[in-house]
DNA sequence: AAAACCCTTACGGAATTCCGTAAGGGCATG
DNA sequence: CATGCCCTTACGGAATTCCGTAAGGGTTTT
């Protein structure tokens, strides 16, 4: 089994949780933080001492507070680790059980595991971890449709960008011209006008206003 | 300090945190449960029996899976609780750190506390619970303003129907003809439009879309 | 009782969104 | 090279939203 273990969850009472957990899997040497940047700052240093840690198990949203942080959320932390070493094993687990979500993390930095907090989540973190140190992949049910057969795989960033500058307020003639600053192709207001007409088709919403009350809902914005 | 504390939350990780918490604190009887259908049949049963429990601790969101609920979330637990006793101590242990829901949780069924989950959640709550047992009420930091000095007292029932049936894609026309059929007043198109105009302005918005985006974020729809 | 005020409703015009049609360019296939 | 396909862009008209003005009814103030 593991000897060494990161926890980062800015949830005090989760991580006592992951906590027990973990040590009755047997783990000896198990290290907590509670933001994303002690995380990497713990990390680096036991890579220097030559004692670093086999896995890193994350939350992904962290709320903010007063400090400065240069890791606002898991996912940046997560991007940079595997940039550094895409063997450092990493297991994410976090409520977001929205398959968007998952979907981008497990494919953008190949993660190790994905595990939703809820009712079994510890049994499904435990499961997670033995799988994991086995070199294996590991998704709670409840997203492991997430990699494959992606009902939603032609949404693109474009598509994401769009919907952000929406649900930000702005006209499709304001977002057109802001394209067009960026040099973003397509800018003009009638693909704007096609591009969510097709997204108002695909979720099935009466108007714009519709449409982004829905994506916000299931997390895509 | 009390004897009998039932803990609800459908996140195990979380039920085992708070768990050691209150055996830090002394209490020797501690029951989980994980859907408020089951906390409810253990409150009643434990009043049958004489032996009845002195706290709840509950989370308000539960996911919703297979099993059938008649209470699908903590608020209408709470609700049918304090109803059937005022008396009986409930506190909040909640993410939601918005301060709508909190503050309509604490105006509405006069809950005893309210402690966001969050980086310091076990100590608040550690404080909470030492606060409802002397007979005070608690509210966590982040929420402590919901109560007194709400900016958004104005907004009320009307409102927040508005603006639901908005996010659900129907147009101003729709809308009113809806509110005609239920002859709920005002219904002309000009007054939604007037109001809306009003909401707009209190929420900074650009159009109706950034309106609802904006509500749905502060979590007031 | 008159005046002031608030709320609901109606109306009209400008701006924006919605939706269909169509022209032009790039790219692959035959 | 021609053809077909897809994407981007343009255009036009209907529907909807946005915004100001104003009339009518009810209540409060003076």
């Amino acid at each position: 089994m593991f000897q060494k273990v990161l926890i980062s969850d800015d949830l005090g009472s989760i991580n006592q949780g992951v906590l027990n957990c973990l040590e009755t899997l047997g783990v000896k040497d198990i290290v907590q933080t509670q933001y994303c940047d002690d995380a990497y700052l713990q990390l680096k240093k036991a890579d220097r001492e030559q004692v670093p840690f086999d896995l890193l198990i994350t939350d992904l949203s962290f709320k903010t507070d007063h400090r400065e942080q240069k890791f606002p959320s898991g996912e940046s932390l997560i991007a940079q680790l595997k940039k550094e070493n895409p063997c450092f094993k990493i297991i994410v687990y976090s409520v977001e059980d929205r398959l968007q979500k998952a979907r981008s993390l497990l494919q953008e930095h190949h993660l190790d595991a994905y595990v939703c907090k809820g009712r079994k989540g510890l049994t499904e973190l435990t499961q997670a971890i033995t799988a994991v140190y086995n070199n294996q992949q590991y998704t709670s049910p409840q997203v492991s449709n997430a990699t494959h057969a992606n009902l939603q795989l032609e949404i693109d960033e474009y598509d994401i960008n769009l919907l952000k500058r929406l649900s930000n307020g702005y006209s499709q003639d304001e977002i057109s011209q802001q394209l067009k600053d960026k040099h973003i192709s397509p800018s003009s207001l009638s693909s704007i006008e096609k591009r969510l007409n097709k997204l108002r088709i695909h979720f099935k919403a009466n108007n714009a206003i519709h449409l982004v009350a829905i994506v916000k809902d299931i997390g895509l914005i």
